[in-house]
RNA sequence: GGACAGGUGGCCGAGUGGUUAAAGGCAGCAGACUGUAAAUCUGCCCGUGCAAGCGUACGCUGGUUCGAAUCCAGCCCUGUCCA
């Protein structure tokens, strides 16, 4: 491993972002003696991004953190398109109101992350539907279209395993690439970018960006990609029982939020906290060093400080306080979903499916006949079982993990 | 436009007239063991119903048949090769 001079590859290397270079050592030359800009482009298909892109989100804010001055580059036009790295499909095609909410929307989580404003290394959020969008298409063919060949263009990952697996293309997905190199060198010229970063699927993405960069206008652009980020036991991150975990607190409570990374692998823990805590390095080791059971205290640590990072200080407190109420105490706490008994009463069956555990009431008979139904920690193992109007506060689970609140009206 | 191969449950993938709500795998859920971890073992895994059953489901529309995911026709979509 390479010693770096700058403070930018030092921070990014030891916590663990990095995967692949084009020019380490230009890069760590560059950022070593000025302010560099640096982007990541986001993906406007979603109200929210989920956990799979907090490392590029962590990863601005790194840069923010080294002194350089990171740029959110949200693909309002390339979204449009749909990028076909690592999709055997098209995706569906979004309106204009769409995109633009869900960019709204998206907003949020960045304006936690990162500091915006106008002075040198403020972030900023642009999108490249703005250049995109007035660009006509002979102008494309003829300014970008010539730095391309379509010899090349088809030796790209993104394009080979599609036609590899004999899956269709369409020649809208095939254009992604051009574009999303147009976007690097559009920056580059408008607002002096020189580096992109990316996961790294992305790597053939940015360096089409680079290398028409350097055709066109003959300047030296950077890129630098992270490791595809997988739990331990080799699944994607981010999608999980219910779902994706989403950063938005309007598309996951924070309470599930928490529980998310409480629940992370041990093998996990360390890296997750170099990647998504500010937590300083030393602190981290020890923590990743505790065995056994004791990692569990690390857990907590890592959930309460990535939610304090995106979802406030306020959200971790009152978590961390649920789960000891909930799961050392075995009663209930704050951030625990309620649902409330109606005057005549309900069935456990229900009850379950109201309070949004069981999907259909065949789901929660089956949870039932299986054991994993309980009401005030004693398993129910009659799909009859009544609930009382007049029950009071009562906890409902499903399984270990999900506890709930039945409340009378 | 032509020839050929395909379109099956969240995904992959068997199934060529009834015994098929559809093998198997993955993912998921629950139980046991634990530490709200992993691994392992067990059960579950379209909806509704206590149940028998009923309703939906194998690209779409129609047809043959007592009976079709399976046969026939037309259409839509995809791939490969050809023009």
């Amino acid at each position: 491993m390479t010693q770096f001079q700058s403070t930018l590859l030092r921070l990014l290397d030891e916590r663990g972002y990095i995967h692949q270079q084009t020019d380490a050592a230009g890069l760590d030359a560059l950022a070593a003696k000025q302010i560099v800009p640096g982007y990541i482009g986001f993906d406007a298909t979603a109200p929210s991004l989920h956990v799979g892109s907090l490392v590029q989100i962590m990863m601005l804010r790194r840069l923010q953190q080294a002194g350089h001055k990171p740029i959110v580059l949200m693909g309002g036009g390339t979204t449009r398109i749909g990028d076909p790295t690592g999709r055997d499909e098209s995706r569906k095609m979004l309106d204009d109101e769409t995109i633009e909410a869900n960019i709204a929307s998206i907003r949020t989580i960045f304006s936690r992350l990162l500091t915006f404003g106008d002075g040198p290394t403020d972030a900023v959020m642009v999108n490249n539907q703005d250049w995109l969008g007035k660009l006509g298409y002979i102008e494309l063919l003829q300014e970008v279209g010539t730095h391309f060949t379509v010899n090349r263009m088809l030796t790209f990952d993104s394009v080979k395993l599609r036609l590899e697996r004999e899956q269709p293309m369409t020649f809208l997905e095939f254009n992604y690439m051009i574009l999303q190199g147009y976007d690097f060198h559009h920056l580059a010229k408008a607002m002096g970018m020189r580096l992109q970063m990316g996961g790294s699927d992305q790597w053939g993405n940015i360096v089409n960006g680079i290398e028409l960069g350097r055709r066109k206008d003959q300047i030296e652009l950077f890129g630098l990609t992270t490791p595809l980020l997988t739990t331990a036991d080799g699944a994607k991150m981010g999608k999980t029982a219910g779902g994706a975990v989403w950063l938005n607190e309007d598309a996951l409570p924070a309470w599930d939020f928490w529980q998310y990374w409480r629940n992370c692998d041990d093998r996990d823990v360390g890296r997750f906290l170099r990647l998504f805590t500010d937590l300083p390095l030393d602190e981290i080791a020890r923590l990743e060093s505790l065995e056994g059971s004791e990692i569990n205290a690390a857990k907590v640590v890592l959930a309460n400080e990535v939610t304090k990072l995106c979802r406030g200080e306020e959200a971790a407190r009152t978590a961390e306080a649920t789960a000891a109420a909930t799961f050392a105490a075995g009663g209930i706490g704050a951030d625990l979903p309620e649902f409330t008994v109606p005057a005549e009463g309900m069935t456990i069956v229900d009850a379950l499916v109201g309070i949004g555990f069981a999907a259909s009431r065949g789901e929660a008979k089956r949870l039932i006949a299986g054991g994993g139904a309980k009401v005030n920690g004693v398993a129910v193992t009659v799909e009859s079982h009544v609930i009382p109007g007049n029950c009071g506060e009562i906890r409902i689970s499903a399984g270990k993990k999900k506890h709930g609140v039945l409340r009378s009206a």
